[in-house]
DNA sequence: CCGCGTCGTTGCGCCAGCGCAAACTCGAGG
DNA sequence: CCTCGAGTTTGCGCTGGCGCAACGACGCGG
C-alpha cells in the first residue's frame, strides 16, 4: 500500500457502506479497486452500456439519470463520497441501468466484475452489507413512487430539498446551503415536474422565507417550514412573526 | 424431510430465486423455515411492524401496499408462487415498509433473522442471488418512478398491464387473462391516478377490442395494441380490420 | 470591465385528469 | 331464485400544473 491508501481507506470506512469490514478486509478489497478522475460534465458511464465497474465514489458529485422515452432526463439520485453505485456490475451481462455524470471535479475507485465477485464469496460480510444499502434504495425508491402517486408538486419538491439537505446539506450563516451545483431544471427532473412549476414554487417560498436562491445554489433558510409543506401540515410561524395571529 | 418437502423444495426450485443453490443448500434453507397459511384477504404483515420473517410464497397470491400520508393506498406489486419479500428482515431492528395481504388462499415458508443470517453467511452464493433480486426489484422501480414522472395516465395503465400479463398472465380463448382479482382501483393504486379514470380507460380500450373485462377479471385481447400505447407509438390495425383506411 | 451564454422568471391560455354524485350491474352466498 | 353489497360506469364542473414565449439577470472567462 503506497502513502495515499490511507487517506482513501479511512474515506471508504468513514461512508457507512464498508463499515461492517475488518482491517485485512478493506485491505483486500482495497488494493483489487482501481482509481479514477473524472473532471465536472464528464461522464464515467452510459445507461445501456455493458456494466464494466462496479464503483465508490472518494470525492465529488455524480448525478444519476434515465432518460425518459421522450428524451427529458429523470435524476434517480445524486452521490458524494461513500456512495456506490452500478451494483449490477457484478453480474455477468449487466448493463448499466443510469447515466453518471460528474458534477464537480470527482474520484471514484472502480472494481471489475471477477475482484468483486471474489470478494462478495469470500467475505459474506461484504455481501450482507451491500444487500443492506441495496435494500434501503428500494425503500427510498418505493418511498418516491409513493410521493409521485399520491403528492402534490410542492410536497414533492419540499421532500427533494429536505433528502438533498440531509444527504450534502452544509450549515451556513443563512441556514443549510445544499453543497451541489442545483438547476431549477434538476429539481423538476428529481420531482416529475417542469421548471416552470419548480421556479414558481422557489419564488414563492423565497417570499415566504424558507429559502435563498442563488443561480444553482439553494439555501434552507427554515427547514421545518419544507417539512411542514412536505406533510402537508398547516404553516409554523415563521420566527420573528410577533404579529399575534399565531396562538 | 416428510413426504411434503419435495414439494416444496421442487417449488423453491423452479422459481429464479433459488436457482443457484445446490441440493444440500436448498435444503438446509428449507429445514430452518416454517410453513405459514392464510386465507383470502388475511394480512401476512403490516407495514411499520418490526419485521418478524423472510417470506417466500409457495402458493397463492398477495398484494404488497404502502399507505399513502393522506390514507390512501398505493400498490408496490403483486407476489406469486416463487416470489420473496420482506428482505429486510434479514437486518436487526428492520420494520416491514409494506403492507402484505392475501388476494387469493395463500402458502408461504418464512425464515427468522438468524436461520437467514446463518444461512447468508454460510453460503454466499444466496446472498449473491439476493442482491441479485434486489438489484432487479431496484431497476423495475426506477423504470416506475421514470414514467410516473414522464408519462401520461393511459401510458401507465398500459405499461401495469403488460407487466402483470408478464407475472400472472395465462393463455385463455380470447388471449391472456390476468390470473388475479383485479378492482379499477387496484389498477389505479399501481398507476398513481383514480379509479374513475381507470374506469373511462378500460372502458375505451375494450371499445377498441384492445381488452374484455369482467368485474375484478381483465382479459388481454390484443397485447400488441397496449405495447402500442405504452410506448406512444402509433395504434397498430386490429386482425379482422381490412376496411382500406390502413396503408 | 465587458459580453455572452446559461440560468431563472413570469404572463397567459389551455387541457388532462380529478372527484363528487348518482345510477347501474354483476355475481357470490343464502 | 333472490338479495345485497361490492364493484363499475358516466355526466359534469373544476383546477393544478403544463408549456410556449419573451424577457431578465447572474456570473464566468476573456
Amino acid at each position: 500500500m503506497e502513502s495515499m491508501s490511507d487517506d482513501r481507506l479511512s474515506l471508504l470506512r468513514r461512508g457507512p457502506r464498508f463499515a461492517e469490514l475488518g482491517d485485512d478486509e478493506l485491505a483486500g478489497a482495497h488494493e483489487l479497486a482501481t482509481e479514477r478522475s473524472f473532471a465536472c460534465r464528464e461522464t464515467l458511464f452510459r445507461e445501456g452500456e455493458e456494466a464494466e465497474e462496479f464503483l465508490v465514489v472518494l470525492a465529488g458529485r455524480v448525478k444519476l439519470t434515465q432518460l425518459g422515452s421522450d428524451g427529458q432526463e429523470v435524476i434517480a439520485r445524486f452521490l458524494g463520497p461513500g456512495d456506490m453505485c452500478a451494483a449490477v456490475a457484478i453480474f455477468p451481462g449487466g448493463t448499466y441501468p443510469a447515466t453518471a455524470e460528474a458534477v464537480e471535479e470527482t474520484r471514484a475507485l472502480g472494481w471489475r466484475r471477477e475482484p468483486i465477485d471474489a470478494l462478495l464469496r469470500r467475505y459474506p460480510a461484504f455481501a450482507v452489507r451491500a444487500m443492506r444499502v441495496l435494500s434501503e434504495r428500494v425503500r427510498e425508491l418505493q418511498d418516491r413512487v409513493r410521493e409521485l402517486s399520491t403528492e402534490r408538486v410542492a410536497q414533492r419538491i419540499a421532500r427533494a430539498l429536505v433528502r438533498l439537505a440531509r444527504q450534502v446539506g452544509r450549515p451556513v450563516e443563512e441556514g443549510v446551503l445544499l453543497d451541489l451545483p442545483l438547476t431549477r431544471e434538476d429539481l423538476a427532473n428529481m420531482t416529475g415536474t417542469t421548471l416552470y412549476t419548480v421556479s414558481r414554487v422557489l419564488t414563492e417560498w423565497e417570499t415566504a422565507g424558507i429559502v435563498r436562491t442563488r443561480r444553482r445554489r439553494v439555501v434552507i433558510r427554515r427547514p421545518h417550514g419544507l417539512v411542514s409543506i412536505a406533510e402537508d401540515l398547516p404553516d409554523p410561524a415563521p420566527p420573528g412573526q410577533r404579529e399575534g395571529s399565531t396562538t
